[in-house]
DNA sequence: GGGCTATGGTCTCAGACGTAGACCACCAAT
DNA sequence: ATTGGTGGTCTACGTCTGAGACCATAGCCC
């Protein structure tokens, strides 16, 4: 016992798991080859940055300038801001231009990639609106599990 | 121009669509009734942190215990490795399950909200592995333009 | 003119956070 | 007795983040 194969089903369907099996041989191959080098990690290291997907999700609904990204997505520090805008630029999924107004202004906006990467994206987002609240109570039981401990 | 309709067509079908919309509609009811409580913002803060997809991915082979799945991730720290679990069992992701054996040993295992998290990450890392090519060369053509402009 | 706004950033500093590695208690095999 | 394997915790160090000051420029108001 305590090893019963569990008999909940089987959630994810064929394509699912054929990706999940790719990414499987990529990152097993990519650690064989060059730790550390995972094409698909870093990708996901950049998709799974805090700020990213807030910008992305953002820049979702129309093109956004500076200031008006730090309003929009709301306790970003400029510097963070910055640097994320710059990771997603050097990535190809935002644009970024330059009208030579009296004062500069700068326009951001997704790329045809940065749209594309909005598909996994809802996705990712709808699973979690549809299990936050599963999320909240495991959460509570194991706080109070937690505290019962001590 | 500088501000032409991008004529490529939508990517986002509409259910995405839905989806997002609720999305925004959460984050920014969140954003007024308290600022940085969005559910949404929380869940998405632990799925892209960056072992917790990883463990997930692992675990969605077979249940592992503590040090098998330490050699699975590759290179994470115990000390990462055992904060990540927490926070995975914390959310109802993955049970943990302890062996009375003589060396006790501990086996962690996707519970079914877990492996239901794996349908959009496997959407995420599906589209990770389709653009993590073009991504590549989006950086390598910043880099040499970076490196032009100095 | 002096101060205020707003533009897009950069810089600095303190503090939070991640990592590597030692360490612990236990037991089996050598 | 040493070595290895179990699951962790603890500490020391280094990196990363966030808040806010600062820059140059151009209105606007008084």
């Amino acid at each position: 016992m305590t090893r019963e194969p569990k008999g909940n089903p089987v959630v994810l369907d064929a394509p699912a798991r054929a990706v999940l099996q790719v990414f499987r041989a990529k990152a097993g191959e990519a650690r064989a080859l060059d730790q550390s080098r995972c094409p698909v990690r870093d990708v996901l290291d950049r998709v799974g940055d805090k700020w990213s997907l807030l910008i992305l999700i953002a820049l979702s609904h129309a093109p956004h300038r500076f200031s008006a990204l730090q309003r929009a997505v709301g306790d970003i520090s400029k510097r963070m801001l910055t640097q994320s805008l710059r990771n997603l630029e050097r990535d190809g999924l935002v644009s970024r231009q330059v009208f030579a107004t009296k004062p500069p202004s700068v326009e951001y906006a997704l790329t045809a990639m940065g749209e594309s990467s909005l598909v996994p994206v809802v996705g990712l987002v709808g699973w979690a609106s549809a299990h936050h609240d599963a999320i909240r109570d495991a959460r509570l039981a194991f706080d109070a599990k937690e505290a019962a401990m001590a």
